[in-house]
DNA sequence: CTTTGTGCAAATTCTTTGCACCAAA
DNA sequence: TTTGGTGCAAAGAATTTGCACAAAG
């Protein structure tokens, strides 16, 4: 599915700002910061403003067409790839890589039935084979 | 173990205000701000200042003494339990409750055996009993 | 004494807001 | 022509930093 299918399909109306931003989402899977894809698309759009990238991610956050990732104090970061899997960030390099070993499906907690889950998101912290202790 | 033993055992000096934030965490499980923790304890210990306990949650933090928590995405929120466990934060109103459902121990992720994991946490998203959508 | 912690004020950084202009239906 | 998107500048909020003073050993 294309960056178009996608916000049309989520009642998104596209424009030129937010086609660059799901398209850039779609094919860069590195949990990028605001700044990481304002500098990548600026140059193509020089009228391109950081508001609106601001503006574009949560608006396809609420419309669950990206995740947001706390996994970073410092800045906010963003997943184009919205199926259930982990994220590892490393102490020391603060590299992030992506954990596929979770079960999909919808969750139930035995200790909170009544929560209605949405989404689960689970955070590895440690040192990547480059940083190793 | 008290909260003195506890700042003794990680090599962190005691000093009144250590000792307050410490304490203000053994006994308040509710994943506090720096706000929260500042507003309780400025009125017993005047001279108290926003500075020291950002100083002190960093310190304690590196230490391993309180778990920071990246769900909130407005503040820094503290767990003074550092035992494995996640926490489930409500979209609408935007309570967190902890999670008991985790195996403790030693965790290599088959699909990253290389990495070296300090700490797992698991953020479940959605709506409480109460706001229950 | 000497080292370390505290706390004020200022600086920094990230994010949101207000508002005028522009674009699309 | 009306609705909604964009982007500038300013505001806001959370956190960190620099530095002088205080505390503790």
């Amino acid at each position: 599915m294309d960056a178009l299918e996608i916000l049309i399909k989520h009642d998104i109306k596209p424009s030129v700002q937010r086609l660059a931003v799901m398209e850039y989402m779609l094919t860069h899977f590195t949990h990028p910061t605001v700044d990481e894809i304002y500098s990548s698309l600026s140059p193509s759009i020089p009228t391109l403003s950081k508001t609106t990238i601001y503006n574009t991610l949560n608006l396809f956050e609420e419309q669950g067409v990206v995740l947001y990732l706390g996994i970073d104090k410092k800045n906010a970061r963003f997943d184009g790839n919205t199926s259930r899997h982990g994220h590892f960030r490393c102490k020391k390099c603060g590299a992030i890589i992506d954990i596929f070993n979770e079960k999909p499906g919808n969750v139930v907690l035995k200790s909170h039935p009544e929560l209605i889950i949405d989404d689960i998101q689970t955070y590895y912290t440690g040192y990547c084979n480059a940083c190793n202790k």
